[in-house]
DNA sequence: ACCGTACGTATTGTTGAGCAATCCGGCAAG
DNA sequence: CTTGCCGGATTGCTCAACAATACGTACGGT
């Protein structure tokens, strides 16, 4: 059943056809989830993704405003559809939405970025450590370094950073579970709008690839606990800096 | 359930206030928390949360179209503050959005329940594990064990099931964070659609209360490592329960 | 009787305008 | 400097309408 077609996020091409009761006909298997790639063009959705990729890529900054009329002159949709994508972007913590004031840009702060580390710590190290890792997550894990690897020797740190969140992505999903996969990326989406605010976005992630290849390889051999470790090491540095960069920031703008 | 001031509530209006604006008169702190009592009243808000309690409690059984142009007379709101409304609860996974047919309230299958409860026995094992359990979550925890208990004496089955949501929150709550107590709650809440759907949802959380209280001793002790499994015990008995009854219901819907 | 097609109806998707409630800025008064 | 007030702007919500789509049904061909 396609019960889940909605608008989760930009890329959840996953259907995982289930209980199968009694399909007389064999070769129609495995349809199921093409009817999704036909026409899930719902105008709130794609406002959604379009208004998630900005935010996500930092065209629109922390703190910005988003004006109903105007955004929604902007960008050709009605004032009533742009308010449902803001819900659901609201509902993902991308945005906030103050009564009677407007939505905005969320703006993290240092409590937030110890709460996100905090579950990050929690899940990705129970995921690593769960031990039943299927082949193809483990692939994954791979491919991820490699890309992060490649974008590294070309200098596209950009590309490094959409690697690094990849990789952490396949982590969780060594866990195996749809609904945790979803939370998680939703949450490494939300740390994402920190790393706009930090002095030195691009070169952030560099330093951690050479850990990602070695937590990988951890895990292919399949000693997990050592693995756990250095990954708890790695989400320790990690927030440590990320820390250390919003209290510069709000240092800056307390002092001027 | 009026009486639970944990009750689900609207989830929208955090805002990233921690702006501490510079409040030089000291009689004047602790003001900040107030202001969401005001007015935290938005037609959505409420929308939302009425209809999530309706469809916890089963008043709206899963299948249950909820036909836009009806709904709204019937409740006595527009219809685009309803379809606002119905974003959310899908987003929560509550209800599902099916392209120019409609939503219904969601109906789980049994893959359903198999992601749940690999996510709950890796996030609440985890939960458990983590040791630094501050002492107001463990309190909160023997708290929901009474009230399971006071309940279960009372023949109250359905305050039974609550205390045992309340339960698990609080193992939940030991991680220390507050997206994965959003997350896991929302989750929780999403696991009570398959309760109505079982034979005897009343009974059904009565076995465990027991248990409930002896995870309760053992993380006072901070034998975490046996809550620990315990727990884990707790969830493949609850979740092989819980795909007995979807097989035989499947099994009656598929059969006859 | 079987199958495919065309059509009519009901529902959803989206738009646009409109009004009340609320917030923000500035200005006058104490 | 604080307090109160007013005008402009924005949001919250409603209403009505049209386009797009899905579903049920009758029709015609074989």
């Amino acid at each position: 059943m396609a019960q889940d077609g909605s608008s989760a996020g930009p890329e959840s091409g996953d259907a995982g056809g289930s209980g199968a009761p009694d399909e007389r006909s064999a070769p129609l298997a495995g349809l199921s989830g093409a009817r999704m790639l036909l026409d899930r063009t719902s105008t709130v959705s794609k406002l959604a993704d379009a208004l998630r990729a900005q935010i996500i890529e930092g065209a629109l900054p922390p703190g910005t405003q988003l004006a109903e009329h105007a955004a929604a002159k902007e960008l050709g949709v009605s004032r009533n559809t742009l308010r449902e994508a803001f819900r659901l972007l609201a509902h993902e913590r991308l945005v906030v939405h103050e009564p009677h004031r407007g939505v905005f840009v969320r703006t993290l702060d240092a409590d937030d970025v110890r709460d996100i580390y905090t579950t990050r710590r929690l899940v990705e190290c129970a995921a690593v450590r769960a031990g039943d890792a299927p082949p193809p997550a483990v692939a994954e894990i791979r491919a991820a370094v490699k890309t992060a690897e490649l974008a590294v020797a070309e200098s596209r740190w950009h590309d490094v950073g959409t690697a690094d969140l990849r990789f952490h992505s396949a982590i969780v999903a060594l866990a195996g579970s749809r609904r945790l996969n979803d939370m998680m990326r939703r949450m490494l989406a939300e740390l994402r709008l920190v790393f706009h605010v930090m002095a030195d976005p691009h070169r952030f992630h560099e330093p951690y690839v050479h850990r990602n290849a070695a937590i990988a390889t951890l895990i292919e051999q399949g000693r997990t606990r050592e693995a756990a470790e250095v990954l708890t090491g790695y989400l320790d540095d990690a927030e440590a800096q990320l820390l250390r960069g919003i209290a510069e920031r709000s240092g800056d703008r307390g002092g001027g």
